[in-house]
DNA sequence: TTATTGAACAAGATTAAACAAGTTCAATGA
DNA sequence: TCATTGAACTTGTTTAATCTTGTTCAATAA
């Protein structure tokens, strides 16, 4: 909670609940339907008293993500679609309005120490999974991304059986794996002669580079993935 | 304690309080989101009257250090890290731990009816604040940040009496303009001469430029702000 | 004169407790 | 088998006490 906290800093305590639940929601940890932990459950959870967590449902249930029924508990009646391929935070935009396909360059295992002492964790083995993007009318290549997702037992089965509906987000969903805060760079790179071929560029050209660390929210690394974007096709967008 | 009172000997106790916290602001100890001790216990801890401890932090609330709330408490809102006087939410960080310079190209009032439609308001004057950051070690600049702030009668002094301490984020806190939400957008341009000029660089230099909008909660825009970041210096960060 | 104090009261936030009322489900007994 | 009971859960509602900051004002000290 320690992040959200963070954003909702200096606000009062049923805000903070209620921002921290918004996000559950919002990214599809609760789907439609779910039911929500009951309200001495949220009591121990965010260590407040009752009513202060009625004050944070209310809100929620003010927003119409919620409703509430006597006896029984709180229920998630927000239907919009969550956000696919991560939160709503930053997204690349196209510049032009063209459709994007996706070729998977590689699926496999591999041992990766320098990143996992980056992460902060012991396991060395990630999932590698390399894919570049190209628009759909010209064929051409715009994108390159490389995620890496630390190997635990509910992945396992991702390299061989490959991505559900070839989905990354939706693979994550399944293994009971969601984002719940983390961190995005963004500079400037000149890119190598492999990548200059694979993208169809001149090496060295100035490509924009996003790098993003999602995270449990026990602070565990889901996924740490790498993106070239051809400044030519992409732009970031960040609402706040 | 006993060294910052003896630095601040002689100056009012509101002020030598105001000083000790924002010491412990500025050195980190209190981290964005923090909560202040009680108004109580600050009277116990200075040995001072509710009131003197009360314009304390009024002085930190002024300089945007701390926000305070009825009921709640005293928080810090000071990112700390912020490049620009601007929310917490995405900043660039120099690569080299430099400290910055900030030199004032220009501040005046200027008319421009394309950012007026593009911002969808009927005022057409702006203010115009110009700036370049350069590293305080070796004089090279580093940044341009190019700040539009639609006229409003409270901001009408400032062209003439400049910045309040300097600030541009004091200044619209002082003249009640706080940002509430907004957009920012990240991508890459090459050096225009001018730019290349001011800057020291090779025109036709990729940087990353950012563009960012804020607007007040009523969505009344508040400042438009174009960066170009030597990307030699710079990476953008966001936590989320 | 000016800064500071001390005190009182208002208003918002939070806690803790008690009780009412709806739901679920298993045990009970005819 | 079937209806009933009752315990154990749920949310709904109210109350009082205690914490916080907001505001005002007269007394006091330098």
């Amino acid at each position: 909670m320690a992040r959200r906290l963070l954003r909702a800093a200096g606000t009062a305590k049923p805000e903070q609940i209620a921002s921290e639940l918004e996000h559950e929601i919002l990214s599809g940890a609760l789907g439609f339907g779910a039911r929500l932990q009951s309200e001495n459950e949220l009591v121990q959870r965010f260590s407040v008293s009752r009513n202060t967590v009625r004050k944070g449902l209310e809100e929620l249930s003010n927003r119409g993500l919620i409703t509430t029924r006597v006896g029984i508990g709180s229920f998630v009646t927000f239907d919009g679609k969550t956000i696919d391929d991560a939160v709503g935070w930053s997204k690349a935009l196209a510049n032009a309005g063209a459709n994007a396909q996706t070729r998977t360059l590689r699926l496999e295992v591999i041992e990766d120490g320098a990143l996992a002492t980056q992460l902060g964790i012991e396991e060395m083995s990630f999932i590698a999974l390399d894919r570049v993007r190209s628009d759909a009318d010209n064929g051409q290549p715009i994108s390159i991304e490389r995620s890496r997702l630390p190997l635990s037992p509910e992945l396992e089965e991702v390299p061989l059986k490959g991505l559900r509906h070839g989905s990354l987000h939706r693979t994550l969903r399944a293994a009971g794996l969601v984002s719940h805060h983390g961190e995005e760079w963004a500079d400037i790179e000149m890119l190598s002669t492999e990548d200059a071929a694979i993208l169809g560029c001149a090496a060295g050209a100035p490509f924009l580079r996003t790098r993003r660390l999602t995270r449990m929210s026990d602070g565990r690394p889901i996924e740490f993935v790498t993106s070239l974007l051809n400044p030519a096709h992409f732009a970031l967008h960040l609402e706040f």
